[in-house]
DNA sequence: ACAACAATTGAACAAACGTTCAAATGTATT
DNA sequence: AATACATTTGAACGTTTGTTCAATTGTTGT
């Protein structure tokens, strides 16, 4: 009700109708755009976006990251988790040491592509 | 002082520290990275998404994104100039209303590859 | 000049976030 | 069993974030 009397007093709504209409016929579900979000969330963080970086290059340990990223261990693990958990990262222990790394090639690409975008 | 021990603290170091060195060589310089982070938390939140998957097949006003996605012109808007700060977005007067539109076609080509991503 | 409408803005607020710290877990060494 | 070390965990903390609300700006029509 409420909302037809909005939809009425916009007079943008008389002339995009259609428009509109076209729009959420093309637009991708909800859910996905929803997990997208979410995807790009992960990689929305320098201290993660470096820790992805450094995977790209090689198969590390935290203890490593921790080293490279001049960081503290809890806060690379913490960052871990979350990265492990969007399934960016898979991890492997080796005696002591836990050793990540990339969960699969699209991450990389992701990363390429942001950066070619803010090298311009 | 202290770092130096932690250092000789680690066993990891000794083993890797020629892996290090040549991680550290490949990385993307801090900034480029920092403003990739940057780029990608345009992205990570479901309403910014969802605006940016409208404008991907359409130049609509706001008045348009606000009925598509069901919430208030101001929240709109406040996101709105967020992309319009990142250069994700574009936007020209024409009357009354505002029309939004991607800033470039990399911002389609990066919401395609996160919807990749996530639909597998 | 005034009313109507599209859009923006700033302050306020709750929710989510990232790091720190202390404690716990798991593995190897003695 | 006990120690040492790599990593993880949970609680706490200050900070950032997204939305709401009320007020404002800019444009059109009367």
């Amino acid at each position: 009700m409420e909302y037809e009397e909005m939809k009425d007093a916009c007079p943008c709504q008389e002339v995009h109708t259609d428009l509109l209409d076209r729009v959420r016929a093309e637009m991708p579900d909800e859910t996905s755009l929803y997990e997208a979000a979410e995807l790009f969330r992960l990689f929305g963080d320098s201290t993660r976006i470096r820790i992805l970086s450094v995977l790209s290059c090689a198969e590390v340990c935290v203890c490593d990251l921790s080293q490279t990223l001049n960081m503290t261990p809890s806060a690379i693990s913490h960052q871990l988790k979350l990265l492990r958990q969007g399934k960016l990262v898979k991890c492997r222990r080796e005696g002591k040491s836990i050793f990540y790394s990339l969960a699969d090639d699209h991450v990389r690409t992701i990363i390429r592509q942001g950066l070619e975008h803010v090298e311009e």
